[in-house]
DNA sequence: CTATATATTGAGCATATATTCAATATGGTG
DNA sequence: CACCATATTGAATATATGCTCAATATATAG
């Protein structure tokens, strides 16, 4: 990169790609839209049968064309006002159970919520915690160019090791809407409450609270505590200090502040030495739970039960499981 | 009908249809969301496969499921916009030809746009003529339940014979969106000028005139003029009449309305007997003429340069050749 | 309640779609 | 320009979807 050719050459394929991204389009619509079979896109497109098949599935991946229920789910909108009456929520969606992508059918749920969000003209500021579940929403974003906003971290985003963990969603969000990215740029949790002192007094991280602080919306996971649960399995916490969770009687975590069966943060374990922004108890600022999963039940009913979260999307039986558990 | 059980019958009617569309709109969410296949379907929701094929094409085919390109076609939005230019046109949209179902696709594009208005709110009036490319923008139509709104036909909708003609757009719509109709209460053509002027001084025909003329936006096909062409094939016009349009050189119609190859309405033949809402000539309200086909090119061309329309909805084929005529 | 019309079902089969893989083309690099 | 890595192609094949039809269930009328 860097001669003198590399701009022509970029341009290219800049070119190339977007005339295939309009290929696709128009395989897609012709196939979702004007109900032709793969063959006759193929002929109209003059590509051969299997290209075609590879437009729309193209079209498909890259969300140029997009699938949008127009039925009320009675059975789901029915589980939402339930929850979101017992817990007086802001928001609540329930998407349906979709055994397998456990995580598919709620990105997409929490995804077309996001994105009412990032359509807006007005800058908007929102942050995120991380998570699986909140990288599986972010890939349901389609492209848009979308600069005016800015996207906020919540947690730190690196292992103790500086690794930096795979689900990372400020930054992948960015690449998708054009907005500016404000990760934390600290470890997630700190080796010692010294350290986290030092971090906390960093400029840069100031001025991320600062901003998680203004969001109008914040999206957090919620996961569960235990051996092998999502914060342990990606490194954040290791294996003594997720005994000592346990051993606190650590029920779920959001952003990495681990709580009890009652949804109340603890105050000693990693919660002495998280780096991240903290979490409101009872939260004021608008802050969605993204989870899903009966595994999570339990952590979720009780984030509810403390306040930590005011809105949620979750999926259909972990709503049923809470109403049931919750009388 | 009548009986003493009939109300229990038909609620049991109704919920059994809502629980099936209920149903099938969880299997299009399965299907199209979610990724499932058709047989991963038919084990969750406990059918069989071809039920669970059934419940997708039903959902398809009623709608609660919908395709939305998330992309600009670049050719067609060049077209759309060179088009919007070159006639000062108020909203102009180019949908890519698909050679077999010409009306489906317009169908489409016309519907997407149709229900930016029938979303709103606030009561809107939106009138409309009639003919095939309308109805089926009208099928493209999702079921909603907006009856703050008023449908206004601007043209009668009953041949010589009193039969009423096959296309019917007002109703079919209202049945869709739960709006208010107000079809026109003659038929298209009356036999005499004299008829006409009785027919006009009815009541309910002045009260419709009005509405039509409050509409916050009017839908237009337009017909090319000739033998077996729509307005002749429907049997609204007959034989001697089609003749003498074409002896006065008439090369277009909208909504019954015949004007020649500038575009200019005529002031003579079926004109003088046409018993429908008279068009503007420019045009100030908001019209949108919606037709495609590469037959009705030169129709459409004449109705963009008389001024009849200020809007328009064609296929990708259509724009090219309008604007390669018109330099 | 019975007869008749109508709708719904699933098996079997035809068609359409998706995947795999080896061959070939394409772009980037020294 | 020659090289390598990577992407794209289409044939073959596996899988999924859609359709037809005969059997069966369900609704309506008498």
């Amino acid at each position: 990169m860097g001669d003198s050719h590399s701009n022509r050459r970029d341009t290219t394929i800049r070119h190339s790609r977007e005339r295939k991204l309009d290929l696709a389009a128009r395989a897609a619509w012709l196939y979702y839209i004007a109900g032709n079979t793969q063959e006759a896109i193929a002929t109209k497109l003059e590509v051969s049968r299997q290209a075609a098949q590879r437009l729309v599935a193209l079209a498909v991946s890259e969300k140029l064309i997009t699938f949008r229920l127009n039925h009320p789910l009675s059975h789901c909108i029915e589980l939402a006002e339930a929850l979101r009456d017992k817990f007086t929520l802001s928001t609540c969606e329930v998407v349906p159970d979709s055994a397998d992508n456990l995580r598919t059918g709620l990105g997409i749920g929490a995804a077309n919520y996001l994105e009412t969000y990032l359509v807006a003209k007005a800058p908007t500021i929102v942050a995120f915690s991380s998570g699986r579940t909140l990288r599986a929403m972010v890939e349901q974003i389609p492209s848009m160019d979308q600069p005016q906003h800015k996207i906020v971290s919540i947690v730190g985003n690196m292992s103790h090791y500086g690794r930096v963990g795979g689900h990372e969603v400020v930054i992948h969000l960015c690449d998708r809407t054009g907005a500016a990215a404000y990760p934390v740029p600290t470890p997630v949790v700190a080796t010692s409450v010294e350290e986290r002192q030092l971090l906390q007094t960093q400029r840069s991280f100031i001025a991320v609270k600062s901003l998680a602080e203004q969001a109008k919306v914040t999206f957090v996971g919620i996961g569960e505590i235990g051996w092998n649960a999502p914060l342990h399995e990606s490194g954040f916490i290791n294996d003594q200090e997720i005994t000592e969770l346990i051993e606190l009687g650590a029920i779920g975590e959001i952003a990495g502040w681990a709580y009890d069966q009652q949804g109340v943060l603890l105050q000693a374990g990693t919660n002495q030495r998280l780096a991240g922004v903290p979490l409101e108890q009872p939260v004021e600022r608008l802050t969605i739970g993204v989870a899903g999963g009966l595994h999570k039940a339990e952590a979720i009913l009780a984030a509810l039960n403390g306040q930590l979260i005011n809105g949620l999307i979750t999926d259909e039986s972990v709503a049923e499981a809470i109403l049931q558990i919750n009388g």
